[in-house]
RNA sequence: GGCUGCGUAGCAAAACGGUUAUGCAGUGGCCUGCAAAGCCAUCUACGGCGGUUCGACUCCGCCCGCAGCCUCCA
């Protein structure tokens, strides 16, 4: 029984979709001005393990993920830039979809941009103008009256009185009340506008999402997703807005993620203490970042240091060296015709063993998505094939069959272990396989001369550049890099 | 000030009212020409003070410390 933690109700609940076998859910996006730091590759990562195991426990999912095209720091930025606004956002459109590729992130179903939704925009506005939650200010902006949506704060746990109580921020006197928030903003010279009844303007920030989730996923859906910051306002605000318009309910379960963090600080622009995806790709492997993301839980919060980075370059490491060496589903398929009985009695455990595996593996997951104890289940799975690997082929191809499996449910573990044992970072020497292969070969040829000193002295250069030499009990000899 | 959440061994990170988390690092052993990898064994814990309980790292209260939101932010 899948249990998720609903930020609504501050509990893990039973997730029960709201039409049998189907699930609708939405993650806030990416504002594109910038290119993606880790914390925006931690959102990504996470969903994209969410949506994965849906669909691995049989759920048809359909999975929404927007991209915030307009707002006033795009603006800003190809102001600066002196870009053109759309051109700077196709940029890091494009910059962003090979950030999600790279740390192999699949795509959502659909992505849906704030510019190509304002007909939608317009028209929610229009319904909370007409129910009388939303009206034109003396200034032309139209804005959301807060308090006449009964229930703003539920998401946040936030009282109106307590908010206004400790309000700093310049009071904007076209509002009504200060904790009002801007549904249409009037357009200034030289920015982009659009046509409304207002008159030409654009959407402000938190009216985008709630007309863009309602359009593709409809009024009331399951799941709504994003970082911890963007709880209030942005999540109070939508839910006033889409249920303000709708009279249904909006969202069943809020899932909120973590902060990725820098010396116990949260990592965000404002605060200038971020790495973008593309920085720290060039020190590691992808699949070493997505590694660290998901060895916290996903509320957690993750700290990114240098550290905790290699550590988790090493643990992924153990993973691929246990499958290095085995054969797998290919010949396991055409060895099930062959086998005779007592290979088939231990065929028949190991898979005993796997579905153990599984179904603790399956247990993790089922708890609000614990991917750190998956994880370690992954352990627990590759210690048992080291342990049968030389003695039980069988068994072993059995267990990575098993452990390749539920690695891919968490994106991880699907390329060819000696591939990845011996590719290195962007940075690292690619293409000086072929000397290290030549080099091995004659510590090789040294060793079975017995010339120990310099079989040695070869290993200790190639180590000195980041090349471990391990030699196989059956005289042959193979490398990894270290990162 | 209001509201969240957190505090676990050298580092990272989970679960659980009484039984091994897990990864890295350390120590001892096996294996190896020596290593590496692997296997086995093993040492470091639950911020502090009270309470509930036969029994609490786990539940409750208080205190201390940390982070976040209350303003754009994933």
């Amino acid at each position: 029984m899948l249990k998720i933690y609903n930020t609504l109700t501050r509990k893990k609940e039973k997730f029960i979709p709201r039409v049998k076998g189907k699930i609708g859910m939405y993650v806030c996006g990416m504002t594109v001005y910038d290119y993606c730091h880790v914390g925006h590759a931690r959102v990504m990562v996470v969903f994209d393990t969410v949506a994965r195991y849906f669909r691995y426990v049989g759920y048809d999912l359909t999975y929404v993920r927007n991209v915030t095209d307009i707002d006033d720091k795009i603006i800003a930025r190809a102001f600066e830039n002196g870009e053109d606004i759309a051109q700077l956002t196709e940029r890091f459109i494009d910059a962003m979809h090979e950030d999600e590729r790279a740390l192999l992130v699949l795509p959502p179903d659909q992505e849906p941009k704030a510019t190509q939704s304002i007909e939608s925009i317009v028209n929610m506005i229009t319904v909370l103008i007409d129910k009388g939650l939303a009206y034109v200010g003396n200034n032309g902006d139209v804005f959301y009256a807060v308090t006449k949506f009964k229930g703003y704060g539920k998401l946040s746990g936030k009282n109106l009185d307590d908010l206004q109580a400790g309000e700093r921020v310049d009071v904007d006197l076209a509002k009504q009340n200060p904790m009002d928030f801007v549904l249409w903003k009037m357009a200034k010279v030289n920015e982009p506008a659009w046509e409304s009844p207002w008159g030409l303007g654009r959407p402000g920030w938190h009216i985008e999402c709630s007309a863009m989730s309602t359009c593709c996923l409809g009024n009331h859906f399951d799941i709504h997703g994003g970082g911890m910051d963007l709880q209030f306002p942005h999540h109070e605000n939508e839910i006033a807005q889409s249920e303000g318009a709708t009279g249904e309910t909006f969202v069943n379960v809020w899932m909120h993620n973590g902060f990725v963090r820098i010396n116990e600080e949260k990592m965000s622009k404002s605060l200038g203490n971020f790495f973008t995806v593309r920085e720290v790709l060039k020190l590691y492997k992808p699949e070493i970042i997505r590694f660290f993301i998901l060895s916290s839980h996903y509320r957690s919060p993750l700290n990114y240091s240098d550290e905790q980075l290699k550590d988790a370059g090493t643990a992924l490491k153990r993973l691929y060296t246990a499958l290095r060496g085995v054969v797998m589903v290919e010949r396991l398929e055409a060895d099930l015709n062959t086998l005779n009985a007592s290979e088939s009695i231990v065929f028949e455990n190991a898979k005993v063993s796997s579905t153990g595996f599984e179904a603790k593996f399956k247990e993790a997951m089922d708890d609000d998505f614990n991917t750190p104890v998956a994880l370690a289940v992954l352990f627990d799975l590759a210690r048992e094939l080291n342990k049968v690997k030389d003695s039980e082929p069988l068994v072993a191809d059995v267990l990575a069959v098993t452990l390749v499996e539920l690695g891919g449910l968490l994106g991880l573990l699907q390329d060819d272990p000696e591939l990845f044992l011996k590719s290195g970072t962007a940075e690292s020497d690619a293409g000086a396989d072929e000397l290290i292969d030549k080099l091995v070969q004659d510590r090789l040829d040294a060793k079975q001369a017995k010339h120990w000193a310099l079989a040695d002295s070869i290993r200790d250069n190639l180590k000195a550049q980041g090349v471990i030499v391990e030699d196989a009990p059956n005289g042959t000899s193979t490398w990894r890099r270290v990162n």
